[in-house]
DNA sequence: TATTTCCGTGTGTACGTCCACAAATATATT
DNA sequence: AATATATTTGTGGACGTACACACGGAAATA
């Protein structure tokens, strides 16, 4: 490999000091046009790479992530995201990042705005959003982009905003893969419940929304959508779900497979035991506690998995570089879709720690 | 969070210099039995964790890194592993890693033999091993532990060696999975093809034996081992696949699946298209450009992934975590077996070069 | 022309660790 | 006891970048 080239290289080729190759890097002014345009091309010529070590090291700065998601509890979903972020702010511990922690009830509208108040007046130096209701986000964006604060997604993109990047699935495909795996595994006279969560306010969850078209692009497609019969659910109040769901699957026996299109697919699966409902196939997404109990226990057959523990230390890892290093990463990630059963299950879990 | 603790710390609360703390945490002796107690109770009750960025750039070291591992070509299974090193090269640049390739021939053991050798005689400061024939691996490995010299391997371990770390599949439960996918979207009275990868040299690689136990238990669990046969094909001459294989399909009816326990599940596709063979479902290993193709275009209907990129990757940053930070990285890694088809495919490809 | 203001540039310091080397102390030898 | 030798300990330089600061000269103002 070629000699690394240093900060003082490009000075003397380009015949000025140190300080103000610095300066032309860093885009800080007080430099003529004539020097710049010699750095410039001095730059070009010799293909400069700071050291990253040297350059975290002597920016010291302390830098403030705040970080807004749906509440959660152990061993859910947001609860792995938030556990990748952690893992990213310890491997980074030489930089001094703080992390601030703000979290809504996803499944009420009005407690989201009001943390993404929160979160927009705490001025940080970036943020991490994991957005649920697309109009709250929107003005929490705004305000971020106004003040020049970087800011990147988890769990989904919010259209018609411009972060620094995002790491999610692709929900329409997740819904589409989701279909077929619960038809690979029913019987072809099959009908399936699609059920779907109840929230407060009149916003549905965007990823919801999408992998619901996906999947129904994918019955469309495979002449079978006549045979999905939508049913709601509550994950907040379980005691109501026996109103909610009743007797559908006695009503309809032909209903071999249920689609759980939240993580909370092992709610469903908790309902059909306790209500004594058999031979039903279950598909959902995620590895959470939950539904790693009832995939262990056979109980629910597949879970599309998302990757969350990385998405949240892939943020980490893109707002850093961006901050320290001014490098703009990649800014569309969509992870890939893991589908999770019985036989691979275990290693998703123990990997979570491990990766990278 | 608590200030960071320093070496200047640690040295003024055990009532020594730094060099002499910089002495008992390297191990590089010179220190008298009190002071090195001294120093001992300091670091136990302060929590010091080096800066990693200024260690690198204190330690001004070249590291001279070997990877031996089967030849490959673009696209191929250990071209994607050789990739995820590379990346981590490039990540860690700052660093002055040297990365040497010796390749040998997986399908000769000979081959295998004196690549080794001479992965040997480079003395490098670590390796990275992609272990196909057992006993030409020990031999390798016994010369680096008398030389100290740390390694790690990728794609399988060797069990009765002791390297610093090791980073695969669970080629087992692989081959369990495997079963489960082929049995689930073949008929029930179907048989299945198990075929294998001839090699020069007496001797199967580690992995496929192990996939093939996982998929034989299996097998043996639900009663269907005695429809399982198997096959040889081969990878090197394929011209000889019309002999090895012949009227095999002809004969056995109904076989409907066949399991391809190594990458190579294309060329079975490809043979079964140019002789006709229709309405055999493949369940084959790794997404390599091949089984992409083949998976596109619906000849192959599952893959079990084993994230080659992050293997490399991983290897190389264990390797930096001992040469470097002195600290021993997580030994058995297993990561998780990713189950690809057509619907999640391209994202698995795609990601290849964004993980972390 | 004398003085102030402003801009462009170079210089020097800090960051915390590692390690070479010098200094100091302990131990051995005559 | 004096000197030689071995062992332990402290000191200071180097790593390469970021940025504060000071300095010089040109432009602006009086």
């Amino acid at each position: 490999m070629a000699k690394k080239i240093r900060i003082s290289d490009i000075a003397r080729t380009a015949g000025v000091s140190p300080g103000t190759v610095d300066r032309v890097i860093h885009n800080r002014g007080r430099v003529s046009p004539a020097a710049r345009e010699s750095v410039e091309k001095a730059l070009a010529k010799l293909d400069y790479r700071p050291n990253i070590h040297i350059s975290a090291i002597s920016l010291r700065k302390k830098y403030r992530i705040v970080v807004t998601t749906p509440q959660f509890s152990a061993g859910e979903y947001w609860s792995i995201i938030h556990k990748g972020v952690q893992r990213a702010v310890r491997e980074f511990d030489s930089l001094d990042i703080e992390c601030k922690v703000l979290c809504y009830d996803q499944f009420d509208l009005f407690s989201c705005r009001s943390t993404f108040e929160q979160a927009a007046k705490l001025n940080a130096d970036a943020v991490i959003i994991g957005a649920t209701f697309r109009d709250e986000t929107v003005v929490l964006t705004n305000h971020l982009e106004d003040n020049n604060i970087p800011y990147v997604y988890v769990d989904s993109m919010v259209e018609g905003t411009y972060p620094l990047a995002f790491f999610s699935s692709d929900h329409y495909t997740c819904g589409r893969l989701i279909g077929k795996l619960i038809t690979g595994i029913c019987p072809s006279d099959s009908s399936f419940v699609l059920f779907q969560a109840v929230r407060t306010g009149d916003a549905s969850a965007n990823t919801t929304i999408l992998r619901k078209k996906g999947f129904m692009d994918f019955c469309h497609e495979k002449g079978i959508a006549e045979s999905v019969i939508r049913a709601p659910f509550s994950v907040t109040e379980p005691e109501k779900n026996k109103e909610l769901i009743g007797n559908l699957f006695a009503r309809h026996p032909e209903a071999k497979g249920a689609i759980v299109l939240s993580s909370r697919g092992n709610v469903i699966a908790e309902y059909l035991r306790t209500h004594g409902v058999g031979g039903v196939r279950i598909v959902g997404i995620d590895l959470t506690d939950g539904n790693m109990e009832a995939i262990g226990s056979g109980r629910i057959d597949f879970v599309v998995g998302q990757r969350p523990e990385q998405q949240g230390f892939m943020a980490v890892k893109a707002l850093i570089q961006k901050m320290v290093y001014g490098r703009a990463p990649k800014s569309e990630n969509y992870l890939p879709m893991d589908i999770i059963t019985r036989e691979n299950a275990a290693y998703y879990c123990e990997f979570a720690d491990t990766t990278i």
